[in-house]
Formats: C-alpha cells, structure tokens, sequence
DNA sequence: GAGCACTGC
C-alpha cells in the first residue's frame, strides 16, 4: 500500500467505523483518501456481504482511481476492482471495489431503492458539492435508518467544514487527516484592480522576471479573457530581452478547447522554460497540471444561475468563494513549495467572501431532480420538506413541481403519473423525456430520439468561434441543413441524419465544423435511449433515411407535434407587431429568437405565432435558444392547463406555502384568467389576431 | 443580430 499520510489513521479509521453507521472524513488533497478508504475496508472484511462504492463526480476521476486501486491491489481492472460510468460498465460478479460516478449511483438506486449490493458506501468529493451528491447525501440520511445494521457510510470532503455534514447525520464523528501538500505562501494585492487582465499580465511577467523556475498557472473567467492574456503575454515576452530569463511557453486552457489543445498542458516543458497556463476553472478541479509553482488567482469565475420565476438561465461572473480561492492556492504546491498571488485585498476575501460556492442545487433548475425523487417512492415524502444538506428556496421547488405538471409527469394533485415514471427512468431532462414518450404514440420515436441526443450534447457540437477565427467563419458559409425553416430542433435532425448517410463519417464532421467528441457522444447518447425505448418502442429505433421518406414536411410536423407536448413547460407566444415573444407561464418578459437560430421568418418578416425553446438565457438580453415552430391549434390545452394550475395543491397541500411567493409564480396565469374566460375564448382571440395578421399580409 | 464556466445520467 502507498505510503500516503491516511495509512497512518487506518486503525483510527476502522474503529471509528466500526462504531458508527456515518463518518465524515476530512482530508486534503494527496491524503489518499480516494483510493486507500476503500482498500483498508476491504482488507478488513467489509466487502463480504456486499461492495463498497466510492463515488466520484466526474467520468475520468471514477476511471482513474480506479485503475490505481486495481494495480496497489494487484488484480486486474474490471475484476476484483472496477468502475461504472454512463456507457460503460467495467465490473463483474467478482468485484468488491466499484468506483462510479455519483450520477450511476442514483441510477441504480432507482431500480434498486436499498442499494443492498453495496455494504459500503463511499461519497467521495462532497464538498464540491454537485447537484448529484447533495441528492446522495439527502437519500444516504433515509438509507441509513432503514439499513442501520448492514450499511456503512462515509463521506469525505476536502475542505474544513465537516462540521455541517456532521450535524446533518445527528453529529456524526468528523475525522481529520492531513494533506500532502507543500506550504503555499499566499500573497494580497493591496487593491482591487479595475482590469484584472492587466493586472494578471503584469504579475505574471513580474514572476517571469523575479521569481525561479516553475510553471505559472492563472485562474480567468472565460475563453474571451483567456485569449486576450495569452496575446498580451505573448506581446510582452516577445520585448523582454532574449537571454534574460527563461523561455516562455504561453498556453491557454479551457474546455472549448479541442481535446489535441487540451492534452498539450500534460506534456513536460522543453528544458529553461516557463510556461504560463492561462485557464479558466477547469484547472480548479477537472486537470491537474504538473509543474505549477505559481498560481495567480483573480478571485472570479463565470457561474450559471437558475432563476426560478423568470424560467431564465444567466451566466454571470461572481466572486469565487473561500473554497475554491483555496483550492486555487492549493495548485501551486503540488510538486514544492509555492506561491499564491490574489488579485483581490485580504480584506475582500475574508469579508466579501462566501466561505463556500453556493450548492449547484441552488443554482439549477430541479423539474428532474423532482421527478427523479417522486419516482422513488419514499414514505411519507413531502417534496418541499425533502431533507437537503442545503435546502433549495420554495419557489425553486413549486416552479419544478408546475413544469411537471404541465409535461404531465404529475398530476394536479402533486403525483407521480404513469407516465411520469417512464419519464423518470429516461437519462433525460423532463421535457426531452415527455418528447421521446409522446413521438413514440405518435410514430416518429426515431426522429425525437435523434433530436433528444443532439440537445444533450447540443454544446459541445458547435466549436465555440473565437474572435481570430471569426472573420473565416463568415467567408465559408456552412454546408449543413437549415432545419427547413422550422427551428433548429428540425436543423439538429438534419444534421444527425447527414451523418448518418456518410456513415458516421469523422472526416465529415470536421468539414461542416462539428466537435468530434461531441458527435459521437450524441451516437452514444442514442444508442443508449434506444436501449430504454426498446421494450416500449412503437415503431422503428432506426435513423431514418431518405429514400424511404416520403413526405419530410407532414414528417416534420408530427415530429414537431411531439416537441410541443414536451416543451409544454417552455411556450412562448410572439407578440402581435414585432418578433418579441412572451413566455407562457412565467413573470412576464420579453424575450428574444437567439440570433444563431435557423428558425425563419415569412415573408413579412415576422416569425411563428408561437414556438418551444429548448432554454431560456440572458447574456447581453434574454434569448431563446434553440426554437421550434408549432401551431396556434395546438396551444389551447396548454393555456387551459396553465389557468388550472394551482400551486399549493401540486405541492400536495401539505406545507402552507409562503403566500407571496405563490401570488409571484401565479402572477401570469391570473391575468390570463383575468383576460379571458375559456380555452375557447383565447382560441377565438388567437384567431382573431391572426385574422388580423393575415389582412395585413393581405394588403401588401 | 450574438458570443457560453464546468460537470453528469
């Protein structure tokens, strides 16, 4: 076994699990808590009625870990030790030691609620606090109760306060074990800066300058900051005088980057050079760079936000919190002693400073996490009194508990419906489940499934232009289909089935400027969801092509029919003289088509009547990204459910919900019952205005 | 007419 600093409590460890059904072990990074938690349980005979699970929130770190444990073990990976990750599943009757992602984790829970294969169950990386690990950590507090006398949990975390988690799990033992890192000096800026670019370049150049050997390593925001430093840095190194320092070698780092620009930061510098890694968080926790002596941190980081009465998503750059400015420090001694340079005063950090990153679970929409959770079944189960580590706010919960409603994964009492529960076990948010589930009775499964995966890959595919590469973008107009006008669900159809036809063809996809590793994550992601589908499949699973269509358009149509049904919960209806739209449903605001849309306008130029979008995000103003035309005859059942909806009883009527925030999330639908008084009376005015629409086009 | 951090089933 490695010599590493958690060796020396194995007996401490051992008897303090012994003695206790939680145990909450703090250790810092290089403690050897991911990969020798697991084996001293192991030795001690803790896998004979079960295996222990020691989950990970990311793929590569399950897949990593793993393959250490199975060599210190000397068995082969996949046997004695093995690991589970979405697409993959690397274990067998054999073995006793299994890492997964915590995602598989709650899959597996749900087709098996006690976990009973597992005597063990390790929760490993909690204080970064995914949405997957706080819903762990609530279902790991019941489990616990029901299997008190055959299950063990342990729950480790990197940062201090294991006081939280302890008081969580009725003050469960918290047991500490150092890291082994080497002493980082951490150094303030006396003042904020007003341009933090500036003030990274001239650090870094100051280090460059002054300081000896080692890599430096600074923490930006995003892909613009990183690319604007790295000329900058690159400029200034070039008017340094040659033979005065080192070399340079300047690299940016961030996940846009293509995988062959990524790896370059895992390959040793050429001999006398630095090299300045210019990284957004990704280098916090996903890679770890070697030879990092200096870390300039510039206390930010770009962070997606929720807003629950809005619907909306906003990418906003926020304060880091103490955590991670630690976590940032702490990449500066890895390999030797280092340096920390803050762009930010002490004061701010320790006044202004979150002491921890607001949970993800606060932060995110939770229609799935929800539904995933009304799906189990748990007894007496209130879904607003659900027990989290951090609970998210009321609103956050009755804006989940609507959008199910109106995809009818519940009912207006607040349960779980049968459809609901096939929803649940599709890997997919609710919308795209309810869309795969309605194609399937309307026989086009084949298309939505083919839609479905390229929305959730839909990020990745596109490579993120940058400002260099801009000019060449508009130069070589693209190839690729234009969703024939519907909206850019039926594009991504397109798209996928072109693909297909050159038989899923690499070289075609750099043609047409489509991420690799993207495209053939979207062909797991389908092979996968065709899987799940098959038992209740209706017709064919297949990609279609297009000898055998006959008519695209009437098939467009049903396809778009089952989109509808499943972005019942993102409507929104154009308003009569320009080609603003309003969501339904939500606090009313105007919202934009984003401009990359394909979706077309008519002759008039205006757009349809209404759309579905796949997501709503303010960046410079609120936009829909991702649209798709429906029809106005399709909408009436929809607002006729928006005006029934009601609130408290979908919460189960249990919990008196704070009034205000009812009336808030209620605002919309009330002037609707205001304005009209039946479905039929809003389709009148729906026809209406489209009577009106019509002369107009008409006259011209 | 705009631009997006990072994960995961």
């Amino acid at each position: 076994m490695a010599d590493l600093p958690i060796v020396r409590f194995e007996e401490k460890i051992i008897e303090t699990v012994e003695k206790n059904p939680v145990v909450v072990v703090i250790g810092e990074t290089g403690s050897g808590k991911s990969t020798q938690l697991s084996q001293m349980l192991y030795k001690r005979g803790y896998a004979k009625s079960g295996m222990i699970a020691v989950t990970q929130p990311r793929r590569v770190a399950a897949v990593s870990v793993s393959r250490r444990v199975a060599q210190e073990q000397n068995v082969r990976l996949g046997e004695e030790v093995g690991y589970a990750i979405r697409f993959e599943d690397r274990t067998s009757e054999k073995t006793h030691i299994k890492y997964l992602t915590d995602g598989v984790l709650l899959r597996e829970s749900l087709f098996n609620p006690e976990l009973n294969q597992y005597s063990v169950i390790i929760l490993d990386e909690a204080h970064e606090r995914s949405l997957n690990t706080d819903i762990l950590l609530g279902l790991m507090k019941r489990l616990i109760k029901r299997r008190q006398s055959n299950l063990k949990v342990l729950i480790t975390s990197a940062t201090l306060d294991g006081g939280k988690v302890s008081r969580f799990f009725s003050d469960c033992p918290v047991l500490t074990v150092p890291g082994e890192l080497f002493p980082v000096e951490i150094v303030h800026i006396s003042e904020r800066p007003k341009n933090y670019v500036e003030a990274s370049l001239k650090t870094a150049i100051d280090i460059h300058v002054r300081e000896p050997e080692g890599d430096i390593l600074i923490f930006l925001t995003g892909q613009d900051d990183i690319e604007k430093l790295v000329l900058k840095l690159e400029e200034k190194i070039q008017s340094l005088q040659e033979g005065s320092c080192l070399d340079a070698l300047i690299l940016p780092l961030h996940g846009s980057l293509p995988p062959e620009m990524q790896v370059r930061v895992f390959s040793p510098p050429p001999p006398n050079c630095r090299r300045f890694i210019v990284s957004t968080n990704i280098a916090e926790t996903s890679l770890t760079v070697d030879g990092v002596v200096y870390v300039i941190d510039s206390g930010y980081v770009k962070q997606r936000q929720y807003n629950p009465s809005t619907g909306m998503y906003s990418l906003e750059v926020v304060q880091i919190s103490k955590v991670q400015a630690k976590q940032r420090a702490g990449r500066a001694g890895r390999t030797r002693p280092g340096k920390c340079y803050r762009l930010y005063p002490s004061m701010v950090y320790h006044d202004d400073f979150l002491d921890a990153t607001v949970p993800e679970i606060q932060r995110s929409s939770l229609a799935g996490t929800v539904l995933y959770l009304k799906s189990l079944d748990l007894a007496d189960m209130d879904i607003l009194k659900f027990d989290f580590l951090d609970s998210p706010s009321i609103e956050s919960l009755e804006d989940a508990l609507k959008q199910l409603y109106l995809v009818d994964a519940i009912d207006e009492n607040g349960s779980i419906t049968s459809l609901g529960r096939k929803m649940a076990e599709l890997p997919l948010e609710p919308s795209l489940s309810r869309t795969l589930l309605e194609a399937n009775e309307l026989d086009c499964l084949s298309q939505a499934l083919t839609v479905v995966s390229m929305l959730s890959a839909e990020t990745t595919l596109l490579p993120a232009p940058s400002k260099s590469s801009e000019k060449k973008r508009k130069h070589t107009p693209s190839n690729l289909p234009d969703g024939s006008g519907l909206g850019d669900h039926i594009q991504l159809l397109q798209i996928y089935e072109q693909w297909y036809q050159t038989d899923y063809n690499i070289d075609w996809c750099k043609e047409n400027n489509l991420q690799v590793r993207g495209m053939v994550f979207v062909r797991d992601v389908r092979k996968q969801l065709s899987q799940i589908m098959h038992k209740i499949a209706k017709g064919s699973l297949d990609v279609q092509t297009s000898k055998r269509r006959r008519d695209s358009q009437q098939e467009y149509r049903i396809l778009r029919k089952a989109l509808f049904i499943g972005y019942a919960n993102q409507l929104a209806e154009r308003s009569i003289r320009h080609n603003g739209y309003r969501p339904l449903g939500f606090k009313s605001e105007l919202v934009q088509v984003h401009p990359s849309s394909v979706l077309k306008a008519d002759e008039d130029g205006m757009l349809p009547n209404y759309v579905v979008y796949h997501e709503l995000i303010v960046t410079s103003r609120p936009f829909m990204r991702n649209v798709c035309a429906v029809e106005m005859r399709w909408v009436a059942p929809i607002l006729a459910k928006l005006e029934k909806l009601n609130v408290f009883k979908l919460s189960g009527g249990s919990s008196q919900p704070d009034k205000q925030i009812q009336e808030v999330t209620l605002n919309v639908e009330k002037k609707e019952i205001a304005t009209i008084q039946s479905p039929e009376d809003r389709d009148s005015r729906i026809q209406a205005a489209r009577e009106r629409f019509l002369a107009r086009k008409g006259q011209k």
